[in-house]
DNA sequence: ACAAAAGTGTTGAGATTACACCCATGT
DNA sequence: ACATGGGTGTAATCTCAACACTTTTGT
């Protein structure tokens, strides 16, 4: 019976220079020596796993403020790293575009659309957490999780187009993110820049965990608050006595 | 060093008898004797997870026609289970509605409004099994994995409204479901009952593996089939050379 | 004829995009 | 004054829910 180990592994995404950047970590050792693999490390014995990724992230690179943690998959294959077997549960991890942690020589911010040379099954899970982000991005609130804790609205648009990959209209993405209630002014503006312009308001996220603002996207489940009393139909014996 | 276990736990899910049911398997054993449990169990040395519990359901409880398998999570609380740790990784696996397979005596389907005491965390995997089945059926084809491979279009009805737990009207779902290509007319009706009526046309799904069909809720990508030639993007240096 | 079930037509409400236009500030 | 962002108004489009109405069959 050979061993078998478990590791946890983390994406840890973050908004840098107008581009969505994952943090990585330069093999020292064979084997894959030079290749860039993802921040994590072997399971604890006392630990769940989210509090291993978060101990992890804390110890080797550094980085305690994370804004959102949230499990990606598992990667199982018998032979997705050589020697004994190793099963990886993957995180995705984000943080706000704020922050500028100190990380270690050997680690790195990558651009997700410009990845160097990765390690085992990394770049998957790299990919895989890139379109969990995006797809999280339109129908819960995570952006709290990548923009700062206040923001004007074009900051805001710079790190939704980083993150989805493509141009986002300020002008929407305001009105719809207000619909969901989402962003609350805080009443405070920010002056122009050299080149003048009217003085931008702060918003701020009205929530700071994760919560699914979007929830169907059809099969709606028959709405029932809003129709108080539609007049009452032909035969159907109503719920009222 | 205590050992560390790793098995695998399907939820497996169907619809019968109009209600969304779920496999379980009665503990003959301490702990927790006469609960019940999912079934599944430990990883072997030389498969990955998905392959473990296809192999667990055939083995275990004779499932073999699953129509649909993914991940759901990885529960990793290191007190899950008394005794050696064990780590479990779990599944949502769907049984089309036409199949009714031959399964042990001390298993059962449940109606997953009505489960009975349950062993350890199945519960929680059980009822997040649930809720990843009624959102994907909001925007995906997943509906294939749990009707028949032809049916009528009430016959559908009665599947996403056990599924989803609430009504749904088949006229809205037809549409829904036709727009997006989902739903294919085979050119055959049935009879109807014994009460008369107009026969009902067959259909059947259009592609038989999941594929998201309402990919996005907002924010979606800037058109780009329908403006012929919008202006070159700005200055970015594309992936095209 | 009448009832029952299936399927189509049509209207109305909401959400979202696109775009024109106004606002506040620097030069 | 003019240029430069920021922000609001508004129309066109699309999707979906609701419901009336037609179609096809059994009794």
């Amino acid at each position: 019976m050979s061993e078998l180990g478990h590791e946890v592994l983390a994406a840890v995404l973050q908004v840098r220079s107008r581009s969505l950047q994952v943090l990585l970590w330069r093999r020292a050792r064979e084997p894959q020596v030079g290749r860039w693999s993802l921040p994590g490390g072997q399971l604890g014995a006392t630990e769940d796993i989210e509090a291993s990724v978060r101990r992890q992230l804390a110890e080797k690179v550094d980085v305690r403020q994370l804004s959102h943690v949230e499990q990606l998959a598992v990667f199982s294959a018998p032979d997705r790293v050589p020697g004994d077997r190793v099963i990886a549960s993957t995180f995705l991890a984000l943080v706000r575009s704020d922050n500028d942690p100190v990380i270690p020589d050997d680690t790195s911010w990558f651009p997700i659309d410009a990845l160097p040379d990765t390690a085992f099954d990394h770049q998957a899970v790299v990919l895989r957490a890139r379109d969990r982000l995006r797809s999280k991005l339109s129908y819960t609130n995570v952006g709290f999780a990548l923009a700062a804790p206040e923001f004007t609205v074009s900051a805001l648009r710079d790190v939704y187009s980083a993150a989805l990959g493509y141009r986002v209209s300020a002008t929407n993405l305001q009105r719809v993110l207000s619909r969901r209630g989402q962003l609350e002014p805080t009443g405070e503006t920010v002056p122009p820049g050299p080149s003048g312009g009217r003085p931008a308001a702060l918003f701020r996220f009205a929530r700071a965990s994760i919560q699914i603002t979007d929830p169907f996207a059809v099969f709606r489940p028959p709405a029932t608050t809003p129709p108080p009393a539609p007049p009452s139909p032909p035969t159907e014996s109503a719920s009222r006595a």
